[in-house]
DNA sequence: CCCTGATTCGC
DNA sequence: GCGAATCAGG
């Protein structure tokens, strides 16, 4: 796989939307994430809105003369990686389309500068509803969301988590 | 463990 | 220029 203009340009537009590398390099197709970071260095827009410092130290002897094993994903990603997350995950989308995070304890706190509406997300944003959709204080995590999922880690793990009491009819109960 | 970006350097 | 290997870190 080349860097063609649109590839390049689109490259830019999801790096400047704050999708990561690995994400990138999945909507791309055919990349890896070190192919993406690569590119992001060689154009120069590197650091999008991190802290700077900690540069790599000098990276140590040679490297084996492998083969290099190319883990391409199939033209599409319908799958990331080893998402083992993604098909239970998309079962739970269906099952349980309307969390409960009032529910959660603690772990829907989120800090207000990454809290956003419906009008600020984006492919990169965790869409975890927070609060009575339609109210005032309602709201979108915001967070990052993991690659090819619309939630954080926090929230993927709640979503896709047994919640004990939300298990449906058990009609299918051999398999 | 999962992930993130950063860097080096053989190709 | 490209990107795998490696590094440092969350």
């Amino acid at each position: 796989m080349s860097w063609n203009d649109e590839r390049v340009e689109l490259l830019k537009k999801l790096w400047s939307e704050g999708l990561s590398a690995s994400q990138i390099a999945a909507e791309l197709g055919g990349i890896t994430r070190n192919a993406v970071i690569g590119k992001v260095h060689r154009l120069g827009l590197s650091g999008r809105a991190k802290a700077p410092a900690v540069a790599a130290r000098p990276r140590k002897a040679a490297r084996p003369e492998a083969p290099a094993p190319r883990p391409q994903a199939p033209t599409r990603p319908a799958t990331i990686g080893n998402t083992a997350l993604a098909p239970a995950f998309e079962e739970l989308v269906e099952t349980a389309p309307a969390p409960a995070p009032e529910a959660q304890p603690s772990a829907n706190i989120v800090p207000m500068g990454q809290r956003c509406t419906i009008m600020n997300l984006t492919e990169a944003t965790c869409r975890w509803p927070v609060g009575e959709p339609g109210t005032d204080a309602f709201y979108f995590c915001g967070g990052r969301s993991l690659p090819g999922m619309p939630y954080c880690t926090t929230h993927a793990r709640m979503a896709y988590q047994p919640v004990q009491d939300r298990r449906r009819d058990r009609r299918v109960a051999r398999l």
